[in-house]
RNA sequence: GGAAGGGUGGCCGAGUGGUUUAAGGCGCCGCUCUCGAAAAGCGGUGCGCCUGAAAGGGCGCCGCGGGUUCGAAUCCCGCCCCUUCCGCCA
């Protein structure tokens, strides 16, 4: 959410911005509920002022019968008045909330203009893709050869894009969580397991809703939603509150299981787990001090640390500076990192780093208290440490030999007891 | 699922309709005193919005949201959270 005390003054720029974002939202029509609430609220609170030196006044009169009477009098007439008038108040309240909620970030300088995701641009190339010595093949096909995924009977259990990990891949799916954690621990992130069922304003603070409201499942009957990355239950965890200026930067590395429901992809990714409902993720979060520069160095950091876990698990990758038109509308800046699938010879998302200024933080209102005794909204970032299914298809697709195993990467190995390949020849 | 109790400022805690513009204490900050510290004394100590060049002024906030009333921390309704007991349960 943006300031609306910036907006006011810079309606131009924010048209331009949800232009360029491709996103509607009518910035007019926000400072025009803007200009109504403040006067309606200007005549409310003159109201109530009133109301206070008459309910004094009621109070100073005592046993003067007369006296009295006339101040209740004149107080009924202003409390009849304000009950008009505070219902108009909440309402212009709650529309105003409304648009600004629908009104994106501003983005960095240094983001790529574009029209879609295709004028992404690539930063940088980390490691050449395997020439293989014989046909390699899908992660599918490998899988269920090795007998470690089911997915008719995945169908079957859990619909479309449901799948059954079995034997080997379950381990490797632990491993793989356990070791991005560690990494990203080791550097000082706090782990956290959170809650995958979390209450609408975790949702509302981190900008899940109210676009992409239909990207997550919800569960009425407990007024609560499954979340679709930890991201959005760690934004909920200081919603509301004041944090100290010596705690920060605050470094989270959460767990937890990620739901979504991929509403209107259904031509996209049928195939195998490159794009399913649930998986497990590690993911790097941040919330660091109102300053811009921290904010892009963390980011860049959050990078970094993402990088190593790719390259200990010995994967080609490319980073993408995302263009305006594919940042989505909360982000000031964000990079994917991509990793090579040889069975579709191209680069495929595994990671998202972004950052958000106080875009977040006024939404779930997340603040701190300065050295200098000021109160400012936090800066929040994120960045995916490792996300099981993705991670799995890179992994067993660009490790795979001759014989139909999965050549397990050194680093990985300790989580695996040491082993260093995955199930037995089969080809 | 059932029953009971509770939620007040950074913390503890008083407060059951109008001298509460939230008592008192602790903590914190400043000052006085002191070689310095402690103690003591004095003063200050929240967040948001509106208005104003500023000083200042106004409004709101006692878990959250409604309601009753001239007036609500206080009464009523709904919700959330915490504690205890019973039941169920990995």
């Amino acid at each position: 959410m943006l300031d609306i005390a910036f907006i006011r003054e810079n309606p131009e720029l924010v048209k331009d911005v949800a232009r360029r974002r491709k996103t509607a939202v009518d910035v007019d029509a926000l400072l025009a509920l803007d200009n109504d609430l403040r006067a309606t609220r200007r005549h409310a609170d003159d109201l109530r002022a009133e109301q206070n030196r008459l309910s004094k006044a009621i109070r100073d009169a005592g046993a003067d019968k007369e006296a009295r009477d006339g101040f209740i009098a004149q107080g009924r007439g202003v409390a009849a008045e304000l009950k008009d008038l505070e219902p108009r108040e909440r309402e212009l309240e709650a529309s105003l909330r409304e648009l600004l909620l629908l009104t994106p970030n501003i983005p960095d300088a240094s983001v790529p203009e574009g029209e879609s995701e295709d004028d992404n641009v690539e930063v940088k190339r980390v490691g050449e893709p395997r020439q293989f010595d014989f046909e390699p093949l899908d992660h599918v096909t490998l899988l269920t050869n090795l007998g470690m995924l089911d997915l008719e009977r995945g169908a079957k259990v859990g619909g479309s894009r449901s799948y059954i990990l079995k034997g080997e891949a379950v381990f490797l799916e632990l491993a793989l969580m356990q070791f991005a954690l560690h990494h990203v621990a080791r550097k000082g992130f706090l782990p956290l397991d959170v809650p995958a069922m979390a209450r609408e304003f975790c949702f509302i603070g981190n900008s899940q809703f109210p676009r992409g409201r239909e990207q997550t499942y919800a569960l009425p009957e407990d007024d609560v939603f499954l979340v679709g990355t930890a991201e959005v239950s760690i934004t909920g965890m200081h919603s509301g509150e004041i944090l100290r200026e010596q705690d920060l930067p605050i470094k989270y590395v959460g767990y937890s299981p990620c739901y979504r429901r991929e509403a209107g992809t259904y031509g996209k990714d049928t195939k195998g787990i490159m794009r399913v409902h649930q998986f497990y993720k590690v993911e790097q979060y941040i919330i660091c001090r109102a300053d811009h520069e921290e904010s892009a160095r963390w980011h860049e950091e959050l990078l970094r640390v993402a990088e190593e876990i790719v390259v200990a698990l010995e994967l080609p990758y490319r980073v993408l500076n995302l263009c305006v038109a594919d940042l989505g509308d909360a982000k000031v800046k964000g990079y994917d990192i991509e990793c090579w699938v040889p069975s579709e010879g191209r680069y495929r998302e595994t990671h998202s780093d972004s950052y958000f200024h106080d875009y977040q933080a006024r939404r779930a209102d997340i603040r701190y208290r300065g050295e200098d005794g000021v109160v400012r909204y936090v800066h929040t970032l994120n960045n995916t440490a490792l996300a099981s299914t993705r991670a799995i298809i890179a992994l067993v697709e660009n490790h795979q030999q001759a014989d139909g195993r999965i050549r397990i990467p050194t680093a990985l190995r300790p989580w695996l007891g040491g082993q260093e390949y995955l199930g037995k020849a089969w080809r």
